[in-house]
DNA sequence: TCCCATATAGACAACTTTGACTAATCGAGA
DNA sequence: TCTCGATTAGTCAAAGTTGTCTATATGGGA
């Protein structure tokens, strides 16, 4: 059971620990998490306590800036850090011919990951398209000879056809760029962080 | 509040009434919707409630077929037929950048719209997509310049055009296809139907 | 000084989705 | 004739989603 929500809410937890809800529901709309995973705030507090429930999460404490509303900060448990690693390599492994989330998720944690792993993956995915694709060509075939299956089927094949394609072009120029150095993944150093601003306040000095 | 689930249920009922929700469990799941829509066994009874709470279908008897377990039929409302017309034409033709159902839902159900709409909007979609690649391509550059915006945003960008585009080059070419005179649509005669078998008994003699 | 728009942090009821489960019936083969 | 697996038709509790609502607090302007 593990959906887009759960995976997108445990890896920003990973990434901006210790961290809040109210956090994570901003710095996800500002990663347009609501276009392109259909994540809606509401969403974001119960996949956090889902995430608690399984154990892959745990309140590190409450925080209270002022007399504003107390904070209930998270952080990602051992258990949590390999339900991760685990979800990430299904996402990146498993191609779902009709699951046009998974490359928008990947792109958000593949860092999470080494960088060899990554283009391994998507090396993957290329090839497994490729088959995809044939499967599809047999799809339309057998849909143009049955007298039973409505003709119109033949177009669900034809465009996923074509958004796999463009999906595995897409994945080629990454595996590109990757092999070129581009971002920086688990366990390298230097450069510029792929993660955004710190979890502290966005404009306060509060700290003193 | 047109899920993709109230608009297929909707659509399938339209085709395929009277009908019980166990023949559109079984027609749909021979469409692969769950595959392609995420549409479970479950949900489609919970389509046809809520479809008839909200006026849009009716209860329009009960079979019951030897000793089987009765069955409730249902049937569109007039509200229901204007209120299908409004969720396909929405569906037609608003481009959603992220909706990747769409032109699923739209490929299953476009005969019940004329010819000449569903072209006239497929038109509009492949501009409309010609300006969201352009925007796209501002938005990687504003990325590429921009310090506190996560460079791998990018990514989910470029995907974002492939896909769009992808799904543009199939709009062009259904477009031919439908002026060449490919399928059957809402007022037009003879011909093989665009939809599948009847509601009756796939394999039985039961009206004698 | 007071006021109001905005930000903060999360709760909540209504709704939808999931997929295993039920309870009966049919039918092919022993 | 009997048996056992498949089919039929749909229910249900558990889970997930939605997006409005609350209650406070801040801060800039009149």
């Amino acid at each position: 059971m593990s959906s887009p929500t759960r995976l997108v809410v445990l890896g920003a937890v990973h990434q901006f620990q210790p961290v809040h809800g109210y956090f994570l529901r901003r710095e996800l709309l500002t990663w347009r998490v609501d276009e392109w995973a259909n994540i809606q705030p509401g969403s974001i507090y119960n996949a956090l306590r889902s995430l608690e429930k399984d154990g892959y999460v745990a309140v590190s404490g409450t925080e209270q800036n002022g007399k504003r509303p107390e904070r209930t900060t998270y952080e990602v448990t051992p258990t949590g850090e390999v339900a991760l690693l685990r979800m990430l390599r299904e996402t990146l492994w498993k191609v779902d011919p009709f699951d046009t989330q998974a490359a928008m998720v990947l792109s958000s944690f593949m860092f999470i990951l080494s960088r060899e792993e990554v283009i391994a993956g998507l090396q993957h995915r290329i090839t497994e398209i490729d088959a995809v694709v044939v499967t599809n060509r047999y799809h339309i075939e057998d849909t143009a000879q049955s007298s039973t299956t409505p003709k119109y089927v033949r177009e669900i094949f034809e465009l996923s056809t074509a958004r796999l394609s463009a999906e595995q072009t897409w994945a080629r120029e990454l595996v590109e760029r990757l092999q070129g150095g581009a971002y920086f993944f688990s366990g390298e150093s230097g450069g510029t962080p792929a993660v955004a601003a710190p979890p502290d306040e966005p404009s306060a000095e509060s700290a003193g």
